[in-house]
RNA sequence: GGGUGUGUAGUUCAGUGGUAGAACGCUACGUUGACAUCGUAGAGGUCAUAAGUUCAAUUCUUAUCACACCCA
């Protein structure tokens, strides 16, 4: 008979859609006690699904999916955030096209194209995040735009406002010229550039002496404000309080001391120019310093500067001023160095340090309690030595940097009047009141705050302000805290952290128990994926290929802790045939018309397979159960596999043919039930890892019809073991080892493996005896033996093996080469030998007889009898076969 | 410079104070009525190096080396 493929394409999707048309991913209205929530990491609206997705949504639906079937009340909660600097890109982008800029449309109009292209294109992750099976909630979907969270956020400033965390001040912030906007410290990356260490003579004011300093930054030399060098330096000690002249600029500064400058950099001198430099900026602020900002938003020279540089670039005016330098002999020398240069990571350009009012959350406060909830265990890490990376950054915490010079995202809730008056309010009407109190006379206007807030400020309420906060809602009670936050590392201390902050400040709760923390996703070769280097693996090209189950399925067993996921093709293949190992094993019981009419009576099963699989099967769900909760997904997976693969399929299948194949109606009719039962059971746990394929064939096979729902929402398997069973379970163990010698023996004897043997007995071995007699009809089949004769001395073409510890004789019917297996059991010999000598000598050692446990003494004692008998067995066949 | 992690089979990785494991790959044989996206059998390891603790170290400690990442 032939069977279909199974179809990856058209089955998936057909069950996603029945999953969400049937509302299966909806938490279960009810009074459930247990309650299971997870918030999905909000993904960027611009991004596309890449493997770290894929990883981290796969692991959550395991979660999600297995405490589903455990019975907990579930909720997985989706949606994206609003990613204001990327989305304000893509439609700045787009209006480019047409020729248009966004200050041509004004603010209110941009914002309306912004809502546009979120309309059109803003959930194609989220389709995305179907595809792979992701068991959300989706009809819960939110927005960090969205009006209630808006209201949220608004709330959330307005309180921190007036509890006095946040504050304006005018600081020096990193600004990103080309987006002409402030970001926060997080949004630098310092890259390792080649860069040129420039050394600059600067006259000393009525003299000629000369103090050179270094820097790579020549062009700011129009805003220093002094030189400093370090107090112990003594090279410079005569020029300390004495001016000097900045070349071309000709303006004169102070030469002060500071332990900032370091005799070993450079010269030890450094020119100080505190609006451009945070190092520079606190020398200032130490030693009163003026600060001259030289640079316009966009970079270029301002009037501060000297004339004839006024408009130009800051590098620019790098490559004019050193050649002026150089003509007339100011520069010493260029020297060629490795650098920190800082970049923005959205904008990939180099972060000016820029002195601008902006508004700042005093995260230091905010920190405390998630400090001690972390410290107390309320919110724990796995693995936890991100506890100790979390506590590092936490408690060196700087104030956060919340304002964004763009248009998209929460305009900041703040209002001034003519004379610059801050009123922070929820809406203009409130703002409007405080303003009055204020205003004595009448007649004033008030200005909304142009600046909007940084994404992670609204994701930082994600938790609660997507189950509806501050309405206290049946969802925000029931579901918050939220069980657990599967994140990568890459966003511990943009989102967790802030979470953490937040949450506390705002519910008094932590927002989550636990924090799983997985890591990257490489290539096979442990490189980062990057689109420069040409080495990304489309998590949609897989799943067209192979499946999202195949791709799932390998990401979660490769999910180890504290390791990077190297993903390769092949792994992703290997799962797949996996699948289609069990769609055939399917199919075979489908061929044998293995169906489960009614409820299984465990008593009523006889047959010693039966026990031995059932056995086996409680092993496993056991073990994938204790796993999983400890978020061990790759020793989980494992195991399934591994059951599935090398028990059920290797031998519980294959057990099944010898009793098909025979008269015994009984017999058959227990198999066809059990391997049917057994296969629902397969299905259940293995749910969580292939959502797809295992609903797929529970549909088919009408699993339904017993069990009365769909796989989704079945009951995990919670067997509790059958005393009876026992005795089985060691048989059919000793069968499988007796089958495996037998097999062996033929192979290393280069027989066929199709061809039958003889088994017979030439030494006194009750166990094999027993066992092979039990089991005949197994043993015939899956052993491939004819049957048991009689041994005769005579016999020809025989070779006694060991199985069990006893000697059995095999015998065949054709010629056999005995002399490769004289050589394998000599060799095999010389290895017990030396094991025994080495057991023998740990035994004669009174220091190990003293002090090792009992235990392993006694271990070790049976071993050498067991292995000597063993030796003893195996030189008799070898002089036998001479 | 400070910190974290990782070095175990050809590869990717589990694991353990007391006989070293899996998957993939490899080799040989095989189309036996679930499955060649397969089956059977097999080869393959000084557990990075060195010292220490211990009756016993791949496992614990320390140092060294290599690689990766984070922070400044």
């Amino acid at each position: 008979m032939e069977f279909k493929k199974y179809n990856h394409l058209k089955e998936e999707k057909k069950i996603s859609d029945f999953w969400i048309k049937k509302g299966l991913f909806k938490p279960k209205k009810g009074s459930l006690k247990k309650n299971f929530s997870v918030v999905i990491p909000p993904p960027n609206v611009t991004g596309r699904l890449h493997m770290g997705h894929a990883l981290n949504n796969s692991l959550q639906d395991v979660l999600v999916r297995y405490y589903r079937m455990k019975g907990f009340e579930t909720l997985w909660q989706p949606g994206t955030d609003h990613a204001g600097i990327a989305t304000q890109a893509i439609v700045e982008n787009n209006l480019e096209k047409k020729g248009l800029k966004k200050n041509d449309l004004g603010r209110e109009e941009f914002i309306k194209k912004v809502w546009e292209w979120k309309e059109e294109s803003g959930g194609i992750i989220l389709d995305q995040l179907k595809k792979l099976g992701c068991s959300c909630d989706w009809s819960r979907t939110r927005f960090t735009m969205d009006k209630d969270l808006s209201r949220a956020v608004i709330k959330v400033f307005v309180d921190l406002y007036n509890a006095k965390l946040i504050f304006k001040d005018k600081k020096l912030v990193n600004w990103d010229t080309h987006l002409q906007t402030a970001i926060s410290d997080l949004e630098v990356i310092q890259k390792d550039v080649q860069s040129q260490l420039f050394y600059i003579d600067y006259q000393i004011e009525n003299s000629e002496e000369k103090i050179t300093i270094a820097t790579t930054r020549p062009e700011t030399m129009m805003g220093d404000t002094a030189i400093a060098v370090n107090p112990n330096d003594k090279r410079y000690s005569n020029f300390i309080g004495k001016k000097a002249i900045i070349p071309i600029v000709n303006r004169s500064v102070k030469i002060i001391t500071d332990h900032y400058a370091d005799p070993d950099q450079g010269t030890g001198a450094v020119k100080i120019t505190p609006a451009h430099d945070f190092n520079d900026y606190n020398v200032g602020k130490r030693n009163n310093l003026e600060i001259i900002n030289i640079f316009k938003k966009n970079g270029k020279i301002n009037k501060n500067g000297i004339e004839e540089f006024i408009g130009l670039d800051r590098f620019e005016a790098r490559k004019l001023l050193v050649r002026q330098l150089k003509e007339k002999g100011h520069l010493v020398k260029i020297e060629n160095i490795n650098n920190k240069i800082p970049y923005g990571d959205r904008s990939n350009t180099i972060i000016e340090p820029l002195l601008t009012e902006q508004w700042f959350v005093n995260a230091k406060k905010l920190s405390k309690k998630p400090i001690q909830i972390v410290s107390s265990g309320k919110t724990s890490f796995f693995p936890n030595n991100w506890t100790k990376i979390f506590f590092q950054w936490m408690k060196n915490i700087e104030p956060w940097c919340i304002s964004r010079q763009i248009w998209w995202g929460h305009r900041i809730p703040a209002w001034y009047d003519q004379n610059n008056n801050i009123f922070v309010a929820e809406n203009e009407k409130d703002a409007f009141e405080l303003a009055k109190k204020k205003n004595k006379n009448k007649n004033f206007k008030l200005k909304q705050e142009t600046d909007v807030l940084d994404t992670w400020f609204s994701s930082a309420l994600w938790p609660f302000a997507t189950l509806g906060w501050p309405v206290k809602t049946k969802e925000l009670s029931k579901f918050y805290p939220t069980s657990i936050l599967v994140t990568g590392f890459d966003i511990i201390f943009f989102w967790v952290a802030r979470m953490l902050m937040m949450g506390n400040y705002f519910n008094n709760k932590t927002p989550f128990h636990k924090v799983y923390v997985h890591a990257l996703v490489r290539d096979e070769k442990g490189q980062k994926m990057s689109k420069s280097k040409g080495n990304v693996i489309d998590p949609l090209e897989l799943i067209n290929e192979y499946g999202a189950d195949s791709l799932r399925f390998t990401l979660i067993s490769m999910a180890s802790p504290g390791r990077d996921v190297k993903l390769s093709k092949d792994r992703v293949t290997g799962n797949r045939n996996f699948i289609t190992k069990i769609w055939s094993a399917n199919n075979f019981l489908k061929l044998n018309n293995c169906k489960i009419d009614k409820k299984i009576n465990l008593k009523s099963i006889k047959l010693p397979i039966n026990h031995w699989i059932f056995n086996e099967f409680i092993k496993t769900q056991n073990i994938v159960s204790k796993n999983i909760e400890i978020f061990r997904f790759d020793e989980a997976s494992k195991h399934v596999y591994k059951f599935v693969w090398h028990l059920y399929c290797d031998w519980y299948l294959e057990f099944l043919k010898p009793i098909f194949n025979s008269k015994n109606k009984n017999e058959i009719k227990e198999v066809k039930n059990f391997s049917s039962f057994m296969m629902a059971n397969i299905l259940k746990i293995l749910h969580p890892f292939i959502p797809f394929f295992s609903e797929t064939v529970w549909s088919k096979n009408n699993y339904k019809k017993l069990f009365k729902k769909e796989l989704i929402l079945s009951s995990w398997p919670n067997f509790k073991k059958v005393a009876s069973f026992n005795k089985n379970q060691l048989e059919i163990n000793n069968l499988i080892e007796l089958i495996s010698n037998i097999r062996s023996t033929k192979a290393e004897l280069k027989i066929k493996a199709k061809l039958f043997c003889n088994i017979s007995f030439n030494e006194k071995s009750n166990k094999l005896k027993k066992l092979i007699n039990n089991n005949l009809n197994l043993i015939k089949q899956v052993g491939r033996v004819n049957g048991v004769t009689k041994y005769k001395k005579s016999q020809q073409n025989y070779i006694d093996i060991i199985s069990l510890k006893e000697k059995l004789s095999l015998s065949f019917n054709e010629d056999i080469d005995l002399n490769s297996q004289k050589v394998r059991i000599s060799q095999k010999l010389l290895t017990i030998r030396k094991q025994i000598d080495a057991l023998n000598n740990k035994l004669q050692n009174k220091a190990y007889l003293k002090n090792a446990p009992k235990e392993i003494v006694q271990n070790d004692k049976k071993l050498v009898s067991e292995l000597t008998i063993e030796d003893e067995k195996l030189r008799s066949i070898v002089s036998s076969i001479n």
